[in-house]
This record gives C-alpha cells, structure tokens and sequence, in this order.
DNA sequence: ATAAATCCCGCAAGCGGTTGCATTTTAATT
DNA sequence: AATTAAAATGCAACCGCTTGCGGGATTTAT
C-alpha cells in the first residue's frame, strides 16, 4: 500500500511519534530532525491520510453546506453558485473542505444533515436559508455541533450565529428609490413567503409604503418562482387591474428576467412603461436590455463571512453567538425611470 | 463521548464485530441477534463513525469533483450547477458525498486534488472539464485513483473513461439548422480555445460549412468570455464588417443572452435581422425575449452518467474504460428564421 | 447416539495517525 | 565532574470500526 508515517519513520531512523509530530510542525522537534525527516518524507513520497488523522484528532475539517433542498432547483438561481463561491474562499484559506448535502426533497436533505452530523462526517455546517418549520435547524442545535446560518433564523435568534442582509432595510430602500422617482403604484413579485428572505423583502416593502402613508394593495403582490408561465400570468392579472402599477420590486435577477420579457411580450416596456428594481446584482442584470437596477445583497460575502464564523465557531469553542450583517447597496442600471412631471 | 460499537456490544452482550456485522447486514448473523442488536442501538442512539470507517475499510464513499479553476468564474455558467444536481442524484442514491475543489486559480485547484487523492479523501473523482496542458488529468492518470471526466481528453482518450456530448456533430446539426433556414453568412461565438468543448463546436461548425462549401470567413468567428463589453465589441465589428452574418452561433446561453443583449442595443432584432442558435438550453434560454433555439446538450444527465460511471468504477475495479455520448437535440425557440425568400 | 456439515459469533490484529507521559539526550549551572 | 534543568524523542494506548480465521453450538445425516 501507500506509504505511512512508520515507513517514514523507519527510513529516517526516528520513531513515528516524531515524524506526526515534525507533520504538524511540532516546536518540541529540533529543526535538525524536523530536516531530516522531511527530507525522506520526500523521498518516500509520503502524503498524510485524512481518514487517519481525522479519526484520531476527532475532527474532519470539512464543513457541511446544506442546500435548499434539491439541489437542483437552487442551483438555477444564481445564489447559489455565488455564496459556495463565497465558502470556497475561505475554506481554501484554510484548507477545509466543503460537502454539500445531495437530497433532493427536504426529507432526504434532512437526512444527509443527520448522516453528517451524526456520522462526524463533518467539523460544522453552514445552512444556505432560513425557512420555518424546516427541521434542519433545529437538529443542529440539539446536535450541538457548531453552524451558522445564512438568513434570519425563525426561532432562538440570540442563541444562532448567523449572516444576513438587513431584508426589511433593503426592501424598504429599493421601495424608497422608486417613491422618489415619483411611483407610488408599486407592486411586489415575491416567491411565496415560505422563506425568511421573502418575508423580509415583503415586509420592508410594506413599511416603505407605511411610512409614505400609500395604503398597501393586495392585488399588487404576487408570487413568481422561476417558471416563464407564472411571470406571463402576473403580467395578465397587472393589466386587467384598474390602476395598473408603474414600478416593480422582484425578489431576484432571474425573476427580474422573467417579467422583464413577460412584460415586453405584452408590449409595456420598461423603464417607459414599468420600472424594474430587483434584487441580488448576479451577472445577468448586466446582461438584459434594459440592465437592471438592483440591490446587491453582496453573495460572495455572505457566504465567505458564514465559513469565516463557522470555521471561528469551529476553533474556539469560546466564541459567542454573533449575527453579521452585510451592508445592501443599490446598483443602478436602465430599469428604473422618474415619473415626476418636468415643469 | 458519543456512542461506539463497543457500548452496543456491551449493552446488546455481543462483540463489537457482531454488532459491526448487524451494521452492515451480514448474513452470518442470525436475525435474532440482528434485532437485539438494533433494538440497543435505537435506545442507545448510536451512529456510526464514518472516520473510522474511512479508516477501516482504506474508502471514503466520497466523490472528489474538479471544478474549472475558480468556483466562482465558473458558477455564473449554468453548467456547473446543473452538472452537479445531476452527479449530486446520482450520489445521493449511493450513499456517497460530494466534496468540491475550493482552489481559485489553476495552481491551487491542482493542490486541491492532490491533497484529495494522496490524503485519501476521496475515492474517485470526477473533472468536469477538458483541456489541453491542465495538470489534473495527468496527475489523476498516474496515481491511479478511479476517475471520470466530463468532455474529451485531450490525451489517450482511449484510457480514460469519459462522458461526453458528440459536440462536433452538435455543433455541425445547430449550423446544418441555420443552413436550411437558408443561412449562409454565419457567425461564431466561442470562448476561446482553451478547453476542449470550445474547440469542437468550432470544429463542427466549420465542418458544416466545408460540407456545403461554404468559405470559412476568420471575421466570422470571435469570443465572448461572459462580458457584456465583448459581446458589444463583437457587435460592433459584425456591424463594420462587409457582408454582415444573417445569423449566429454561440456557444452557451449566456453569451447567447449577452448577444442578444448587444445586438437589440444597436437596433439588430433577433430573428428578423439576425438569427441566433445556443447551447446547453439552461432555463435562460426560456426566459429571454425571443425565447433562445438552442442545443439541448442534457447537462443533468451529463453529470449523473458521470457519477454513474464513477461508482461503477470504484466498486468494480475490473471495469473497463468507455466512452459515454449523451444525444444533444435542438429545442426550437423563436430566435431563428428562415431567409428563404417565398415564391 | 455419533459424526459431519452448518451456522453464528468472538478473538484479535489491523487501518494510519495522535498525544500524554516517561525517558533519554543535551545544555546549563555550580 | 557532578547536578539539575530544559529540550528532544520514544513508548504505548487510543480513536472506532472491519474482517479473516477459528471454535462452539446447533442441525442434519447416518
């Protein structure tokens, strides 16, 4: 088989203690030693077995990411890709690796959470939403193994590290942005709200309109969740309704997509007809005609400052519960238009 | 600590390799005992111990998966996501996880494999690229770890076991479909030659035009690396150029969108004054205005055939190197059209 | 009832590292 | 040179599970 600290040991005449101990670079080893054994670790081209090490020090470093179940249908928002990203970043900094659960309904998901966990298969997680009734969450803190969580958890928010965007404040700005080009009629395209992130977005819309004393209309909330056919439906319903919107909030960029070419099929375009603002500044907002307007929600630092807690949570069993929040800002493109009358 | 299979033994009054044995359901074991055994197993919570398992049985039941140097440029591709639900499906049927190269650059990539194959972390890998002069492969070659790749090797194709779309006749039957539209003027969008993908559907294409004998014109053919700037410049020099394309092929729906993007800005509508024919039909396609007609190279099925050939591998070591092709189809959108002049 | 064949299960040696503690080596002190 | 403190290394148990082999118990055949 392949070579192991005793065959290095043997070759470099010390014993096998040593030769972990020069591995970890152990101060107690002289450098002369240190030298030398690294020099037949070369020669022997010996490689450290995880399975080994992980077995004996209690630990795997690597950290579990678990995916809005089904991978599948998370992947196609453009979340994903970026906060693994994120993830990946500081976990090739410090040389952990990253498993991500492969279930595809929640009941599988939350397998895969438990087999992990439970199998020590991994150091901590890190849970890509938040969402309620969701059992993930709640077994972890049973668990007691460290995680954090990306978005505001449902339950024991002092007791959960998390990371998150002020939802409620962003919302509130992107619908401030278009009151103060004049909109008033604004709708709002979510996914439902069975996710926090949603919920927020909605409720800071909602303030928004509060604050400006615009009462908030039912028929212009509507949800949309990644299928063309739904974005033409909302489309429909917004044209027969009386006072027709003049601006739109979408929950993302893909969404964004969807209406901007479900409203273009109607022939309303926009900014001329409807104002665009989304959420999320994935590439494709540069890439529409006309570009988005909208929020960025910082992706890759979402998850790169969630790995970067998890990791902390991980080596110093001391570290408090913390929530991060990472600073929204809006990013203008061409989908936004005032509809203030020039004198 | 938490509970081994020595507590079991002692509770269930068996030896640890009995309840080992019920674990993995061996035959030898009688079903009585099996069920004493898992009935203390339940009341004592046991779980078990991947590492040592690891350890024990010299495997990992994990995946490696090489991901095109930087997670994060290769993410905003709508490959990369759907590749991985499909090797994802697949893993998750066979108990086995999935742990990603975290690497930003080529180097570090290449490190990430090396500590994965060589720390045993993995018991195959899958790369889900192809390209000519890139490390992994050789190195993956030599250390004789079981692995698949994705797209054509660039060397001793015949020895490695590779999962691949035909994607010169891909490209051939997308460019036979604009000829018969009546296009003769075609334009190629690639992305550069570095990997091997690229390469053959600029081969395909080129050899679909030497089949009609239509010249191969060098100021038809350019890249677009996911910037909307190029896809501008791209337009600028089609709209410089003499004899404008009446019609263009890019090389996955992104571009296409960024394309389609650059053209209507400059006034060109998709299909009327230019046809436009992709690849990979990622929901995307579906969402733009027209809707892409793009080639639908089944990236799911990609992934999961490879993960499949995979696991074959791993458990089967006597298997043989093959080749898998997964059939690419044309999914129509409203992005082409027919210049043959009616009668 | 006895021998042979089956069936179950336990023993014990790994798998390849890590680490507390004892021991040896080296250096410092008197 | 002897004594002691400090530094460097070795010993051996352990991490939790697997598995080839051997033997006792049970069943079947004679």
């Amino acid at each position: 088989m392949s070579v192991t600290i005793k065959d290095v040991a043997k070759a470099a005449g010390v014993s096998p203690s040593t030769v972990s101990r020069v591995i970890s670079d152990n101060p107690n080893i002289s450098d002369k030693t240190k030298r030398k054994v690294r020099k037949v670790m070369d020669e022997l081209g010996y490689h450290l077995n995880y399975s080994a090490r992980n077995l004996a020090q209690q630990s795997t470093k690597t950290i579990g990411v678990v995916v809005k179940h089904s991978v599948q249908k998370s992947m196609h928002n453009s979340f994903f890709p970026e906060v693994v990203a994120g993830i990946s970043a500081l976990c090739s900094k410090y040389d952990f690796s990253i498993s991500l659960t492969t279930g595809e309904t929640e009941a599988e998901c939350f397998d895969d959470v438990v087999k992990m966990v439970r199998g020590k298969r991994v150091d901590g997680m890190i849970v890509l939403y938040s969402k309620e009734n969701d059992p993930v969450v709640p077994y972890l803190t049973d668990s007691g193994i460290p995680f954090v969580m990306i978005g505001k958890p449902t339950e024991q928010v002092n007791k959960i590290t998390y990371i998150d965007n002020d939802n409620v404040q962003a919302a509130e700005e992107a619908t401030n942005y278009l009151l103060e080009l004049g909109h008033e009629k604004i709708g709002f395209i979510g996914e439902g709200t069975e996710f926090e992130v949603g919920k927020a977005r909605l409720n800071g819309y909602m303030q928004a309109l509060k604050n400006k004393d615009i009462p908030i209309e039912e028929r212009y909330m509507y949800d949309v969740r990644f299928e063309m056919a739904e974005g033409r439906k909302v489309v429909e319903s917004l044209l027969e309704i009386q006072e027709r919107p003049t601006a739109l909030i979408t929950i993302n960029d893909f969404n964004a997509l969807i209406m901007l070419t479900a409203l273009q099929e109607k022939g309303i375009s926009v900014p001329q007809d409807m104002s665009l603002i989304s959420f999320n500044n994935s590439t494709i907002s540069k890439m529409t005609n006309p570009t988005l307007t909208t929020v960025d929600t910082q992706i890759f630092q979402l998850g790169y400052e969630s790995a970067n807690s998890l990791i902390e949570l991980i080596n110093e069993s001391t570290t408090f519960v913390k929530r991060i929040i990472i600073p929204t800002m809006i990013v203008e493109g061409a989908s936004c238009q005032s509809i203030i009358k020039k004198n």
